[in-house]
DNA sequence: CGGCAACTTTAGCGGACACTAAAGCTTGTC
DNA sequence: GACAAGCTTTAGTGTCCGCTAAAGTTGCCG
């Protein structure tokens, strides 16, 4: 799969946001999403195709990271992603505050 | 349409590259591919509605530019996927040329 | 107005892909 | 070895989307 459509998918920009800054189990990143755990070890399989994530074994975990290397292209993209999807967080905060008074 | 999204197919990159320095008829962008009219046109419509090109009307033609300061923080991913096309290409020539001796 | 040129839009189809459920595979523990 | 934990892979399903073909729209010109 291509780079591109790789990062284009929500949730995988979102699985490389928690591997960013530190590596984490499959389990850990699997509990951020109300989808099966098989979804998202798939999810983790095309990043890893993709070379897009490292993955280092330890016993009967797997702990993954993104490969910042591979996406020096994409990161101010991926920080922009990032940014706005907080922006929409906010406003929606926002939106509930005025609706409760 | 989501703007990652939009940026993610091919021929809508290949349509922003056509437009970026230069405004350009729907029926020459549409020269460039090898899909129908209609195709192109629809592709055309995407991008307008995402906001990522602007039309200008001249009679019956419809120039389109690409909206550089909406693309702004899209701008160093695709010079990044425009030059690695440019190197796909070059490979293919190398090949080729290998083929041929 | 008739007719053509340049586009856009609609209906319908096929392929890609994200998901669930379930089976399979390693590794550690008793 | 038996079993469990942690994870991957497979089979099957629904949805999305890019394409074609064809119909619709808009503007120009005799």
């Amino acid at each position: 799969m291509d780079t591109v459509q790789v990062i284009a998918d929500p949730r995988r920009r979102e699985i490389l946001r928690l591997v960013w800054d530190a590596e984490r189990p499959a389990s850990e990143i699997a509990d951020h999403f109300d989808i099966t755990f098989g979804a998202v070890s798939q999810h983790l399989g095309v990043l890893r195709r993709a070379g897009l994530v490292a993955v280092r074994r330890d016993g009967t975990r797997r702990f993954y990271r993104a490969d910042r290397a591979a996406l020096r292209p994409y990161t101010s993209m991926l920080r922009q992603l990032w940014a706005e999807q907080l922006d929409r967080l906010a406003e929606l905060a926002e939106a509930e505050e005025q609706e409760s008074r």
